[in-house]
RNA sequence: GCAGGGGUAGCCAAGCAUGGCCAACGGCGCAGGCUUCAGGAGCCUGUCCUGUAGAGGUUCAAGGGUUCGAAUCCCUUCCCCUGCACCA
């Protein structure tokens, strides 16, 4: 009896699995549905948290199919990029964290021994992706489909989407600046770290060097990201404790920190040491000229002054940078500060004021000055007005002025721009990364104004889920600025057709990929071969240019007819700002309006305790193999689609899941024992069941086209058994119904936890698939509003009595309900068909019969009234269903008394009751009868 | 900086785009009872405060406002979080 969760898994995924149910196949004049999600990087063992997503389009595929639509829904691997050769050089370089996980996986020596190979390392985890987690999940993915793409057949088709897109002419070339390791290369600053140690939060940030000449003609290159503070510099800052050295650039002398010259050496053509070295100290004291301003100014010393940090020499602005205002307090300089910028809340000096109010007392307090810099920045970014000192910007606000002077300056050849990043980066061999530029660096024009408009337009019209993110896209398409699609170095990828030894970055590989999955399949079954995949190949059957050169090519053009668009495409929040944009515009861009996507779904993530995201690195992620092992396939799906909303991120909660672990048993031994039930039929209840199902089937469907698995899942796994077992309860025993409802049920079931709705269906002994099953449809003839307008009052009178016991502490012996009297009732009637209360009211109290009740009637006629506006019009609508409140509460009398643990339960009308020592009966309403407990 | 998300009872987390069915779904935890004499099992009840009659009172980051009525709409403030391009 007991469910055996890992039996039934494996028994039911075998049959699956042998009769390919999940094989699509194109059926012309059947509506299709095509889901995918967005393939995963191929980075070493996923975890609990990468199920969910994939959950969820498995459950959505499954619905469609029970929906009569024809779903193809294939899956592939992204292999191209760095993920596989980060990890490949973690074997190879024996991480120990990496071997030990490698082993307590199962690996043997072996097979470490040949993931040293990044190509082996994608071939690996495919094949884990596959059989330990999607089919290990029951998934039915197409698997005849799988793909990755640094295939060759792939690589054909990456290589035609960039033909197309130069023919489309949104090919550029430009200057790029990008991380470089000057042992290793190009490497990727990121927070997966996976070419560097240290630095993965680090961004570019753009300085504006400014010139100050020297007089004897040499420049003092100050690098600051304040150029409008030009107007309030003092003085120079220059560390006397660092060797200074001179260097030549296009035909100026400049004098920096050697530091600095390393890396300008990456970012400025013409550059060269002209050999003279000054130490700092020996600039101390001499003066050169403010740019711009023109105004002779002191070099004095400043310890802060880190020579690692762009040049290594800062101007001094002391009324507006909290450093410099310390820096010139402590250096004893008679110089006075000079006030540019007009901000609210602040005086003359800002910078002297926050150094004052934090207490700040040294140019080393590196912590606190850094802060205050932040505060005072941000607030005159944004308040600040550029004072009468500022020349010609007098009166601009900063957030307008800042980007106006640095372009002004640098027209006139006062200032040039240098990048640097905003923390130290070092490769993985040790070496500080620089900023390289690249004077011909290929871009994808993603800025291309009518792309973007046309892509805009298009996502109107697009289901995307959640509708925020629906709002927030045509914003993101406006952000989204060209893209650098190749790299030099060692990764994984597509060689660029235009520039040999060059390979196509891994965004800008995995755009257009759906359409591929059509042609994947063919290529899997050896029926067409990667070489013939030219060109023409690929006009042809996406675009439908030129003709066919075989009969196969006719076929998988029919497919792509069929297939194509995307239904859904499906992916992780992580996708929302670049993944997403440039799988809508490519679409855009390449292929006719007709094979636009139709829709996209974005989940959030499962973090760990602390809303960290999951990662390998941070340690603690389940594995999902353990995670199936222990809770079961079905605890989790279920535990993805119900325990929270797609839209947010999830902490992972190992109780949680063990709790839906004991849902889905506790749902096989419900089914088990409402199998045994035999007995009468009732008329009423039954009545009832069928329609609180039929409402629920319908509200299921409502949920389910929409894809708000979590509230249809409620339904299913826990509002259904509820009414069953509420069934059960009022003694309920007819074996038709139930049968009737369970089989209707366990389709529901289905999508969601498939191996124990198969189970289940076989169990009541239906033959075939359940997953193959129609799903359930409303059905209006069940809906029967008496039946639940007596169910919900027998509730409601049961929760009165509950609060009366709790609240008196008395052991009922003896129960007294009073139905409303006629009267009231009438009174409800004709006020809901919209009757004045004066009329209502006048016409009671001329009745003979309620002559003695007219105080009564006035009063209750118009407390109803304002009760009834209250209501909505569902509530409204239970009053106008005419039930017998008398009669049926009396058949439930001995349900009551069993409940209460009464002697006896009395039902009367108020008109008419004998016993009513507490006078209560006066307080009958309809739906709403009086009560006495003694 | 640019773009976006969020703050709900001890905890997690619904609801908030269509204000009233909201003291606020569900779960965890906690308390009591039942069942089971086997397990991290199951079932019922309670869990903001007050209350010996089905009720009332105070809540949904903070402070204002709109409204007969606001967790839900508007404004202000505070605090968290995410993405930002050779990372997928």
């Amino acid at each position: 009896m007991k469910f055996n969760y890992k039996e039934v898994e494996k028994k039911w995924q075998e049959k699956w699995f042998k009769a390919k149910i999940y094989e699509a196949r194109r059926e012309e004049g059947k509506k299709k549905f095509f889901i995918h999600f967005a393939y995963p990087g191929i980075s070493g063992y996923l975890h609990v948290g990468h199920m969910r997503g994939f959950t969820y389009a498995d459950i959505i595929s499954r619905y469609k199919r029970m929906k009569g639509y024809n779903v193809l829904f294939p899956a592939g691997f992204h292999a191209s990029g760095l993920p596989s050769v980060g990890f490949a050089k973690k074997v190879e370089r024996g991480d120990p964290d990496t071997l030990r996980m490698l082993k307590e996986n199962g690996c043997d020596d072996k097979t470490i021994e040949r993931l040293k190979d990044p190509v082996e390392v994608v071939k690996f985890f495919s094949k884990v992706y596959v059989e330990d987690y999607w089919k290990r999940f029951g998934f039915l993915i197409d698997y005849s489909r799988l793909m990755d793409t640094i295939s060759e057949g792939y690589k054909r088709f990456i290589r035609w989407q960039f033909l197309k897109l130069n023919e489309k002419k949104l090919l550029i070339q430009k200057t790029h600046f990008a991380p470089y390791c000057p042992n290793c290369g190009p490497v990727a600053v990121d927070k997966s770290e996976t070419d560097i140690s240290k630095g993965g939060d680090a961004q570019i940030l753009e300085f504006v060097v400014l010139k100050f000449k020297m007089e004897d003609g040499a420049f003092l290159p100050a690098a600051t990201l304040r150029p409008e503070t030009i107007f309030g510099v003092t003085n120079m800052w220059i560390n006397p404790h660092v060797e200074y050295v001179e260097i030549e650039v296009n035909g100026e002398r400049w004098i920096c920190s050697s530091q600095a010259v390393k890396k300008l050496m990456y970012q400025f053509d013409e550059i060269k040491e002209t050999g003279r070295r000054i130490r700092g100290k020996d600039l101390l004291g001499k003066k050169c000229k403010v740019p711009l301003v023109e105004r002779n100014v002191p070099i004095l010393a400043g310890s802060f002054v880190d020579p690692n940090v762009a040049t290594g020499v800062v101007m001094s602005v002391p009324a507006h940078a909290p450093y410099d205002w310390i820096a010139l307090k402590e250096s004893g300089a008679n110089i006075e500060p000079i006030s540019i910028i007009k901000v609210k809340g602040y005086g003359k000096f800002p910078a002297g004021e926050i150094c004052e109010e934090m207490g700040i007392k040294s140019q080393l307090d590196r912590e606190k000055l850094d802060k205050a810099t932040e505060i005072i920045y941000k607030k005159e970014f944004h308040g600040g007005i550029l004072n009468e000192n500022c020349m010609d910007y007098a009166g601009s606000r900063i957030s307008e002025a800042k980007d106006l002077i640095k372009e002004d300056l640098i027209d006139r050849g006062l200032a040039t721009i240098m990048r640097e990043f905003s923390e130290e980066v070092i490769c993985r061999c040790g070496e500080r990364v620089v900023i390289k530029k690249i004077p011909d660096q290929w871009f994808i024009k993603y800025s291309d104004p009518e792309l973007t408009e046309i892509s805009k337009q298009h996502v109107e019209t697009m289901n995307i889920y959640p509708e925020d993110y629906k709002r927030e896209m045509p914003k993101v398409l406006d952000w989204f600025g060209d893209r650098a699609c190749i790299r030099k170095g060692s990764w994984l990828g597509t060689e660029f057709p235009f520039k040999r030894g060059w390979i196509i970055e891994p965004i800008s590989d995995s755009t257009l990929y759906p359409i591929y999955y059509i042609v994947s399949k063919f290529v899997n079954e050896g029926k067409i071969k990667p070489e013939e995949m030219d060109e023409e190949f690929f006009d042809f059957v996406f675009l439908g240019k030129g003709k066919a050169k075989k009969e196969i090519w006719e076929e998988i053009r029919r497919d792509v007819l069929y297939w194509y668009p995307v239904d859904i495409n499906l992916g992780g929040k992580e996708h929302k700002t670049v993944h997403f944009p440039v799988f809508v515009m490519n679409h855009v861009a390449l292929l006719p309006p007709e094979f636009w996507p139709r829709g996209i779904f974005v989940h959030w993530w499962i973090t760990q305790k602390g809303k960290e995201k999951i990662s390998k690195s941070k340690g603690g992620a389940e594995p999902i193999p353990k995670a199936v092992e222990q809770y079961g396939v079905d605890a989790m799906r279920l535990y993805y689609a119900h325990s929270a909303s797609p839209f947010v991120d999830v902490e992972w909660d190992p109780q949680l899941v063990s709790n839906y672990k004991s849902r889905i048993s506790s749902i096989w031994n419900m089914v088990n024992e409402l199998l045994e039930v035999k007995g009468e039929e009732n008329g009423h209840l039954e009545r009832w069941l069928r329609s609180s199902m039929a409402r629920r089937i319908n509200l299921i469907n409502k949920y389910m086209e929409e894809y708000n698995l979590r509230d249809a899942a409620n339904e299913i796994f826990f509002e259904i058994p509820n009414d069953l077992k509420w069934y059960i309860r009022r003694g309920g025993k007819d074996r038709n119904v139930i049968m009737e409802i369970l089989e209707k049920w366990i389709k529901l079931v289905s999508p969601f936890t498939p191996h124990l709705a198969e189970e289940m269906w076989e169990k009541i002994g239906k033959e075939g698939f359940v997953s193959l099953e129609r799903f359930p449809e409303f059905e209006e003839r069940h809906i029967s509003a008496e039946d639940e307008v007596e169910e919900d009052l027998l509730k409601e009178v049961m929760n009165d009595l509950k609060e009366i016991v709790k609240v008196t502490k008395i052991k009922p012996k003896r129960i007294f309900l009073y139905t409303s009297p006629r009267w009231k009732r009438e009174v409800y009637e004709r006020l809901l068909k919209g009757e004045e209360v004066g009329n209502v009211i006048k016409d009671l109290v001329q009745r003979k019969d309620l002559e003695d009740k007219g105080k009564e009637i006035s009063k209750f006629v118009g407390e109803t009234a304002k009760e009834l506006r209250m209501l909505s019009s569902d509530d409204k609508e239970r009053f106008r269903i005419s039930i017998n409140e008398l009669e049926f509460l009396k058949e439930c009398a001995d349900f009551i008394k069993k409940e209460f643990g009464a002697e006896e339960v009395i039902v009367e009308s108020a008109e008419t009751c004998s016993y009513d020592p507490a006078k209560k009966s006066r307080f009958a309403k309809p739906l709403k009868p009086a009560i006495y407990i003694e």
